[in-house]
DNA sequence: CCTTTGATTAACCAAATGGTTAAATCGGAT
DNA sequence: ATCCGATTTAACCATTTGGTTAATCAAAGG
């Protein structure tokens, strides 16, 4: 293990590592400890308990996944152009941690809880807001087609993360390998705009 | 609690209801047993032990989420008809059992192991590789645009699924009682539809 | 040096948990 | 009524698990 960094950190990751991995109940934290290198009371030493180390966990988790649908949607260019790149951007995004999703989707339909404080400390959706009035307004005007714009943002969501979350099964199905599958996800970058695209044509 | 039926099936019916909505790991054999109204020992004399029982209850909701998808694409007719029946049809289907999808993800995703002896034993995937031939027919006959059949199905199952695995998430960013939530899934069987069937016109 | 203070550890604890067992109970056949 | 196998239960067991504690270590300051 590559030792040399503070404790407090140290911990952190190892306890990023596990609960994403196991799940709040799957994980052990002995095996937090361990994954650390540390004794185990250290971890109560410096986060009293197990439900307040996940609770870290899960929140930067959320920052890194949920967190940037408010903010990447903002901006003046035309709505076609912005979904274009907020696909982009987002896969893009999602590769680097391909684990978090289904972690959160797990933990947030198991203890429903755990994400109400979190959505009521977070108003970057106001933003979300912001583009469900451009896509009406586009709408109106007939540049896009007429959608709810809840439909639309759920499409989106949806054809982004998904695969991800579904990968053990389409790895499975389609017998695919590791490479092929992050081909069929480079390849989603602008497969799932073509699809909201053709869709929102007027 | 309605008494009345055999043991057998009393704990099978508490098992899938707690496993479901625990799962594996956050499930425990006394709560079955409370569930089901009997004393703890009964789980095992039927059942031996924790894990054969859960296999049990995960092969059955495996079974309903993901079989349906290897049947329901049979038939001759014009693949657009195909395409609107499978997504009115599936998402039906899910309603009975919204809670089952994120279950199996999750379970899925913590221990592949668990789907692997399914997949092969599950023959059922020939029609969906028949699918794809279809696909790629019509994609040459210029019926519909040529595109990858493993996205194409990706993109229904996606639409078709996550809203149900992301539901708290939703029903959280965008203030929906539960009436609200099962008004968006019922647009969403004709939309999903018309989204699919968008990109795929030539 | 010695003391102090925060960091670290081994040992420990109580509760929870999956699983077992031996005795009790039930129900039908004789 | 009695026997016999299947069913059911209370009590028990070993292990695991989150959490605590008291002792030790190490560096800083005097």
């Amino acid at each position: 293990m590559a030792q040399e960094k503070n404790t407090e950190e140290q911990i952190i990751e190892a306890a990023r590592k596990i609960f994403v991995k196991r799940g709040l109940d799957g994980a052990r934290m002995q095996d937090i400890a361990d994954e650390a290198g540390i004794n185990k009371a250290m971890l109560h030493y410096y986060y009293r308990s197990k439900d307040k180390l996940f609770e870290i966990v899960f929140n930067e988790a959320f920052s890194k996944v949920v967190t940037p649908l408010g903010h990447i949607l903002e901006g003046t260019r035309p709505i076609e152009e912005k979904i274009k790149e907020v696909i982009d951007h987002y896969i893009t995004g999602i590769s680097q941690v391909p684990y978090l999703p289904i972690f959160i989707l797990s933990e947030v339909n198991q203890r429903p809880e755990i994400m109400i404080k979190r959505l009521n400390a977070q108003p970057s959706f106001g933003s979300i807001m912001n583009f469900m009035k451009e896509v009406i307004e586009a709408g109106k005007n007939g540049k896009i087609r007429e959608v709810s714009p809840i439909q639309l943002f759920l499409n989106i969501v949806s054809l982004c993360i998904f695969p991800f979350v579904a990968r053990p099964l389409v790895q499975g199905i389609f017998q695919q390998d590791n490479v092929q599958f992050d081909l069929l996800i480079e390849e989603r970058k602008k497969m799932a705009a073509d699809v909201i695209l053709a869709w929102l044509k007027p």
